[in-house]
DNA sequence: CCCAAGGTTTGACTGTTGTCAAACACCGAA
DNA sequence: TTCGGTGTTTGACAACAGTCAAACCTTGGG
């Protein structure tokens, strides 16, 4: 474990309000390791030993089925993910994968659930943090049954828009085909869905997305904080990065 | 509030482990009533007063968004609903109203906060029961990006059999315009979807629903603990019924 | 008992989405 | 630079799901 990691976890909402003595155990019984890309660190139905945080780097959050795989959520420095088996000491229901090489840092879960159990502080930053995942996942939920595929697209992409600065131009920070996973649609089906969507104000040359008519654009999302959020930085402890377990 | 309200929400394992002093505090500062059917409880976007307490009757919590409308869960006795709201002191992502007549027991969100701040007891009933519901959404949400919905409509007969004690013929709990909503599609393609179902042992008769080959359906469902989960008591505290906040 | 209201089913149709295959673009390794 | 692998786009098609309208059934109230 770098000693040079332990400030960036230590000033994660997660870790932020425990007491020094119990931070420095937790972390004592921790240890952090960089993976290369492509690594499978978690495979759904194992027992969930280790709650992790990603220090550097990207992880993908994935679930199969039947030979079918959907992408539901990419996580991003400083975030953590998998903490709900963690705590139900229960297998878990996701698959975890380096989107590129990273730093991770794995924390024993029963010294978690142990930790908690004697640092009130920490018990309600758990309470946060699990309430935060918990409206996330209802918010994408809500996504995937009251709005269309097109709709999804649009709304993810004036999220971004808002996330990169209100920038009327960014990069997609994913793959294509991963970002049509997480909305829940075909890679193929995206590609269209972007063009039909350059009459209401989007413009896609390769991996850049130009805005090019913001009022059209909403015009289609009609943005809801209740699904959309107004709090992405609440959920998932993101905290340089705004935005961690959150939409590809 | 009646004094026989009492013991069962005592038995919730969301209050099973809190101080005495402070279950009695809090059920102090609360009150009980006892809803017609139909009647709004909660409007999605209003702030979090009340964390609400399904003693008799049922509630359904829906999501609206563009003059569409989403069935997200139906709560039975005795369970809760709208926590993660309360703990972040953030507005309702769902609407709730009752489907019959239902008593329900409102806790004070504030107090609910202070609570679960100075009983750490409390705080590890709070954190089971988030981290329950966080993976009963992601269950739901597995469910609808991985399944079709001819799958998801045999994987929650099979579970409402599971749930009828292994029964082979059991009563729909709700009506079928509600089931539809909740799996994500049409009144209209829910019927035929049943219809089809035939082939593979499922035979329906106005609200009785007869599996006649289990087998069969069981190739279709290929039921997953990781998505239908093994764990419907675990989730939402439900208690004298095993499911709440459950699957319709 | 009958009626009205609302849930359910059916049919015909439309629109959306997935599938398969091929062409293309991009990127890293040799 | 060239090559191979992989991601992306396009087209044709099939499968699926939503819409609208009408008929049917069930239920509760008068």
């Amino acid at each position: 474990m770098r000693a040079e990691d332990l400030p960036d976890v230590r000033r994660l909402p997660l870790f932020r309000d425990m007491l020094q003595g119990n931070f420095e155990a937790l972390m004592q019984g921790s240890y952090a390791h960089t993976f290369p890309a492509g690594l499978e660190l978690i495979r759904q139905g194992d027992p969930a030993d280790f709650l992790h945080v990603v220090v550097e780097g990207s992880v993908e959050l994935y679930s199969r089925w039947s030979d079918r795989v959907s992408t539901m959520a990419v996580v991003r420095p400083v975030g953590t993910f998998i903490l709900a088996a963690c705590i139900k000491d229960a297998p878990y229901l996701m698959s975890a994968r380096t989107l590129e090489r990273s730093r991770v840092i794995l924390v024993p879960a029963s010294d978690l659930r142990a930790t908690f159990r004697r640092d009130p502080g920490f018990a309600v930053s758990v309470i946060e943090e699990l309430a935060g995942c918990y409206r996330a996942v209802v918010r994408h939920a809500k996504g995937l049954k009251l709005r269309t595929s097109r709709e999804r697209v649009a709304a993810w992409l004036l999220k971004q828009a808002i996330g990169a600065g209100n920038a009327s131009s960014f990069v997609l920070p994913v793959e294509k085909r991963l970002l049509a996973s997480f909305l829940g649609m075909t890679p193929e089906n995206l590609s269209r869905t972007l063009k039909t969507l350059e009459v209401d104000g989007v413009k896609v040359e390769g991996t850049r997305v130009i805005l090019t008519d913001r009022r059209k654009l909403e015009a289609v999302v009609q943005p809801d904080i209740l699904m959309d959020g107004p709090d992405p930085e609440t959920y998932s402890s993101g905290v340089t990065l705004p935005r961690a377990v959150s939409g590809a």
